[in-house]
DNA sequence: GTTGTAATTATACAAAATTATAATTTATTC
DNA sequence: GAATAAATTATAATTTTGTATAATTACAAC
């Protein structure tokens, strides 16, 4: 009931037609099974039954199931970080400094847009939730490599903008951040739930604005 | 190399010892486990190895896998939710009106006692910060089951304190606040690793005033 | 057109893991 | 002290699952 089984008439085997990508079609639906499963929960049978491709071909091309994995992850997450560099360029070249809502902004926009995007971004940000709540050595490594970097240039410009706030007061609430928004990114569909549909109403738009102005007092709070 | 033997000698079959209670020893050992490698990536032959357990005892008390997961969260989710109750009436009889940063306080202050109190404490905290990152149905009902009631009644103590905020901005930013919270029980000792070493030096008791100064001003910030 | 190579499938293997059953020991009760 | 029931182990059966190999097809190049 819960594997739709996207193509039922087997493919023959030999040279691919032109632009029939399944190196992709296999990313693509171990993304959205590895998000809803995680690593251990998900079957490289299932992803190979939802791509519609055999399971050896998953071998093929990414090795093992952990290499697929972590293909998954730097796919997007070097798209990610990228955008959060080219954002906060944009934002350092304007004539004034920068706010702290405008830093914050910058630093979600991009998940927030992947998200936006279709189910396979909406998959991959459940997935980076997934990932750090994964206290493996691998996990760890990986997530470092993805975003580390990123992380610690806002670091920087947020103390820039917050001088009065000693830095490793900066660096602990922007792991605060980080914890707040992948929640919200990943939970947000099931927030109603949780609150007994109070919020269901409110627009996604204004949701990102709720999120970077509960931030942004956060990180700008006085110390002690 | 990393699961520890804890019991080398079988035990013989038969009534038990008064007051070894391997009921108990189990759920610590699967506490452990679950935390570190999550529900599917755990294996019930390596919960009974660790516990000195014959596999068929976790079958015989617990029944299955799933269920023996479950027992595990409702054990100390009761108590977590018991405390918060507590620590509420406790506020609530002062004579004067609570402020955000006491029932904030109040409402973290379970958790992070738990976490305190010693590596299964700890692993637990771990363990609820992986079940949030769980889409599937299952781990949405036990969270419901275990948790939503002591929330709902926070978003109205909270409510009454903030009454020129909105009550659906309210529910979300206490929403925002469990994200922030969990991530950060969980991520805490990982915390240096992401932000350079530079938050090492702080006392574990003044990260927790820190979190509620960042979450009260976050709560208490001023709509649009 | 034959040959070679890349992509793909069909099938098989082997390890791991959950579930199941039967045997054994100990305490308790009458 | 015999009987009964509970707790525990030893062992087995079955299912799952990741991995591996061999066979097949199609395209391209010479």
């Amino acid at each position: 009931m819960s594997q739709t089984n996207h193509r039922t008439v087997p493919r023959k085997p030999g040279r691919p037609k032109e632009g029939e990508d399944l190196r992709y079609v296999i990313l693509d639906e171990a993304e959205l099974a590895f998000a809803e499963h995680g690593f251990a929960g998900t079957r490289v049978r299932d992803i190979a039954m939802l791509a519609g491709v055999n399971q050896a071909l998953i071998r093929y091309y990414f090795g093992s199931k952990q290499e697929l994995f972590d293909e998954v992850l730097r796919r997007r997450g070097s798209d990610i970080s990228g955008a959060r560099h080219v954002q906060l360029d944009r934002l350092l070249a304007l004539p004034d400094p920068p706010s702290v809502s405008q830093i914050i902004r910058a630093y979600l926009q991009p998940q927030w847009d992947m998200k936006q995007s279709g189910p396979n971004g909406a998959a991959f940000v459940r997935l980076q939730a997934r990932l750090h709540a994964e206290p493996e050595a691998h996990a760890l490594r990986l997530r470092s490599e993805v975003y580390d970097a990123s992380v610690k240039r806002y670091i920087q410009v947020l103390s820039d903008a917050l001088p009065e706030i000693p830095r490793e007061t900066i660096s602990m609430r922007m792991a605060f951040l980080v914890g707040t928004y992948l929640f919200m990114l990943n939970d947000l569909g099931r927030l109603n739930d949780l609150t007994d549909g109070q919020i269901g109403d409110i627009a996604q738009d204004e949701m990102l604005g709720q999120l970077v102005r509960f931030l942004a007092a956060g990180l700008a709070a006085p110390v002690s």
